[in-house]
DNA sequence: GTGGTCTAGACCACT
DNA sequence: GTGGTCTAGACCACG
């Protein structure tokens, strides 16, 4: 994760490699999230700008910000993000993805089961 | 469409409603589009706003403006706008989702069959 | 409020100030709140921090957000403030003050009911 | 004591909890306070933490510092941190707390008869 | 005009 | 060391 969409906000964009990173276990529960400072620094991006996408992981209950020491993830962070994530993908983007391949006529079966 | 998607800006909404309409032939070719005001007053919200959808048409050569009579859709627009979304989302979009749908580890089946 | 307490942050404050001023009435339901950068200006502090107290107001329900125009206090914003305001009082407050008045062994009513 | 309050620092927490058990008693004049590593062992903080709390009260006259032994409760600890106390809450503490009642529309009454 | 985002840099509090 | 807050200034999107 070096290069940015443009599109949407960094932080937004930061706050989704985290949440995969927990999903998918390569961030594990109860270890320490990369300092703020130090993604800063890797990502060439501003301190204030990794805070924010971290506050709302702590605001979402997935991080655990302990003073002065820095910031953990969660017991049962991976299964908490992994439901809500399925849930928002469930209830509010696959129906609309759902709409919009039947409006353009597209095979929903195909593109679901075909290697590309 | 009177409730808007709170992330994305109004006119690609307002552009996106067009479209769609335009593929459902629910506007058919040749046919006079609401006028900038109309839609204003309708859905409540900047002629500007409007006005800015509509460009965005014209643009992609699917609407043609008529000075003092209004905007109409163009010949041949329900095709190109049909093959130019697809492309988009075949190219763009559906990447993306797919591998979001892996990273959630969700069955295809069930999506397949979901009532929504 | 020109003058600001050195402990707490100053977003902490203007978005209490806001919200007294919407239990009080003195911004009404439906009516805009004045602009980020208008109290930046009179307060003559950063946009920024401004914004961090709407947005806050915005999450709690108490703001809306009209995109393009600025915020306004939402119907309702009256009510559910002062029950949301009395709840935490009722609940985490007041407890706590009770438990002190006691161990310093003050007399209650004579607080509630004293003219200082 | 073993969940601290979020928003204020821990080493003041501390410092008033040693402050209630110096007036209730608990911690009685003369008597030894908890070696500073005990402490920090027992609440799992920093022991840089735990000595912060103790050299304010330190400061205050209340606990006296005796090289290679530890910390004690001075003489007249008790009166002086009541008295000390007492002054913090009527003049600082309960204007506030009186204006944010009257503000809130609450019943003095139904305060004197909480439950909580 | 509105708010949103980001940067660069500073200072502070907590541990 | 950690994160929190604020400033000053810039650019952008939206209406």
């Amino acid at each position: 994760m070096t290069d940015w969409d443009e599109r949407t906000p960094i932080y937004l964009q930061l706050r989704s490699t985290v949440l995969q990173r927990i999903i998918s276990g390569s961030l594990d529960e109860g270890e320490p999230v990369p300092s703020v400072r130090q993604v800063a620094a890797e990502e060439k991006i501003n301190p204030l700008t990794v805070s924010k996408a971290y506050q709302i992981l702590v605001d979402e209950g997935l991080l655990e910000k302990r003073r002065g020491v820095g910031m953990f993830v969660n017991t049962g962070a991976r299964a908490a993000a992994l439901a809500q994530e399925r849930e928002v993908f469930l209830n509010e983007e696959w129906p609309q993805i759902k709409h919009r391949i039947e409006m353009l006529g597209l095979n929903i079966e195909r593109l679901l089961l075909g290697d590309k």
